[in-house]
DNA sequence: AGAGCGATGGCCT
DNA sequence: GGCCATCGCTCTA
């Protein structure tokens, strides 16, 4: 089942919990490819860390519009990274998918990442993105168009701590991932 | 297994 | 001009 906007319209935190054992799906040319949503991080208005900490800018925009878009954004001269947006208008905050259990669609994610092992296909941010053909075009897309974010099946043992890469912001535990699972890209 | 680091480009001040 | 919500390669063990 396809998740309703009233879902991401809801406490950010809440919503980066409830994301893990959720599926991202990605429709492309080649076929579809998936995965479970193994970690997430939440990022909020009034917190140094998330992009939207200084206020409405070009790039943040979509972070600042309804619920249940795509936030997908460029770093490092290389990479995208994929949020889903969350709270009401107005309010710039989100939940980071930061690694994937490949479901479906692997020998297709094998290409794309040019990769054999299927640990290496989608635990991290960068790589998932790519894993599932997620760029720039899906900026701004809503969760019911070629990606899409199903129900979870059941609901997983949760491990809540510090936030990966960042200078500002780093000591506040808005990092979740499923216990135990192997796809996580770091404990 | 872990640390160090370069690549690379868009955005912000 | 400087800063990144990263990745993958290299070097040391």
């Amino acid at each position: 089942m396809i998740i309703s906007q009233e879902f991401f319209n809801r406490n950010t935190i809440q919503v980066a919990k409830d994301l893990l054992g959720c599926y991202l799906v990605s429709e492309s040319k080649e076929g579809r490819t998936a995965g479970k949503i193994v970690e997430t991080e939440a990022y909020l208005s009034d917190d140094p860390g998330s992009h939207t900490f200084k206020g409405k800018t070009k790039r943040n925009e979509v972070m600042f519009g309804p619920a249940g878009r795509a936030y997908v954004y460029f770093i490092y001269g290389a990479h995208h990274c994929i949020n889903v947006v969350t709270q009401k208008p107005g309010v710039g905050e989100a939940v980071l998918i930061r690694a994937l259990e490949p479901i479906e669609g692997i020998e297709i994610m094998r290409k794309r990442r040019n990769k054999d092992d299927v640990k290496d296909l989608t635990n991290g941010p960068g790589k998932l993105v790519s894993a599932l053909a997620i760029d720039k075009s899906c900026n701004g897309l809503d969760f019911n168009d070629r990606i899409k974010i199903l129900e979870r099946k059941e609901k997983p043992k949760i491990i809540a701590t510090t936030r990966i890469g960042l200078s500002q912001g780093k000591d506040l535990p808005y990092r979740f991932y499923i216990k135990d699972n192997p796809f996580v890209s770091r404990k």
